[in-house]
DNA sequence: CCCGGAAAGTTGTAACTGTAACAATATTCG
DNA sequence: CGAATATTGTTACAGTTACAACTTTCCGGG
């Protein structure tokens, strides 16, 4: 029989790890929100876009692991806006490349410094080991399943 | 002039926590769905309560950081399936204290144990140590404000 | 006492999301 | 070739959330 007192909600991993994401994701939200009326799916987007360059919907979906339904929203409002280019590819008519404009990109560089400065100051509330045992971790959680368990 | 080419996507704090929440909250998560229909928040409710006993809507919003129309709602429909119970204060009749019933502990009861060993499952991909400082780590995101950085 | 303001919750509405169904291609292989 | 199947992306609809406005109750100063 399982003891009734081991679990500590504030050592669950997950209620843990989306505590802290909403709450580190929250100033910066505001910025992209009030500042250019962006999603998050939008601006998860224009960031790929603006670091890995001219990606496909269903590329940039695999590698931020959102669902292909967000992202066709995301890069539809992104198009209307003019935000970015959407282009037939010659020779498979599903696909479409997408780029940044102009515009879209200098919307990217001023949030990119924004994302940096943030960041910084995220990470100045840590030391350099936690830092980067934070991260490796992360990156480990956010890679993986945990396999059945139910 | 910001160098161009010093921001990382795959290092960035909030975006790492919020890959790192969404895909660790999911399997867990289709438990409680597919098992019981709760949402998130309900489920929230549901621990607070099973962990912490008798509360008020505004104490577990204040304590999971949540806003009070969730909670609002969460409760709603966790009363409405007789998990729990809701009880006028005497002295102050715009507070309500919250219970579990008899069904809502035993649900709470077979939930936390699967929460205990999904988090088990997830540690098991991380080492002590690293453990112990994501937590910490997590800990002080979760509980603090940058302070401005526009 | 009683009025203004604060606090606890609720509700309306518009916006966003998830699921599944769909259209338009591409590919496979008998 | 051509029918079955897979892939890329969109859309419909139902369900969820956010924001603001609201109700009810409490509190403090005149």
């Amino acid at each position: 029989m399982r003891p009734e007192s081991t679990f500590d909600l504030q050592s669950f991993l997950p209620y843990l790890l989306t505590q802290a994401a909403e709450r580190s994701s929250l100033e910066f939200q505001q910025v992209y929100r009030d500042r250019y009326g962006m999603l998050r799916t939008e601006w998860r987007v224009l960031f790929h876009l603006g670091l890995y360059g001219t990606m496909t919907a269903g590329g940039i979906g695999a590698a931020a692991g959102t669902h292909k339904t967000k992202i066709s929203r995301a890069v539809h409002r992104l198009a209307e806006r003019r935000y970015i280019t959407r282009n037939r590819d010659g020779a498979d008519r599903r696909v479409e490349h997408l780029d940044l404009t102009p515009r879209g990109r200098a919307v990217f560089n001023e949030l990119r410094g924004i994302a940096a400065d943030y960041d910084e100051a995220l990470s100045n509330q840590l030391s350099e080991t936690e830092l980067k045992v934070l991260r490796t971790a992360l990156r480990k959680l956010a890679g993986m399943q945990s396999g059945r368990f139910t």
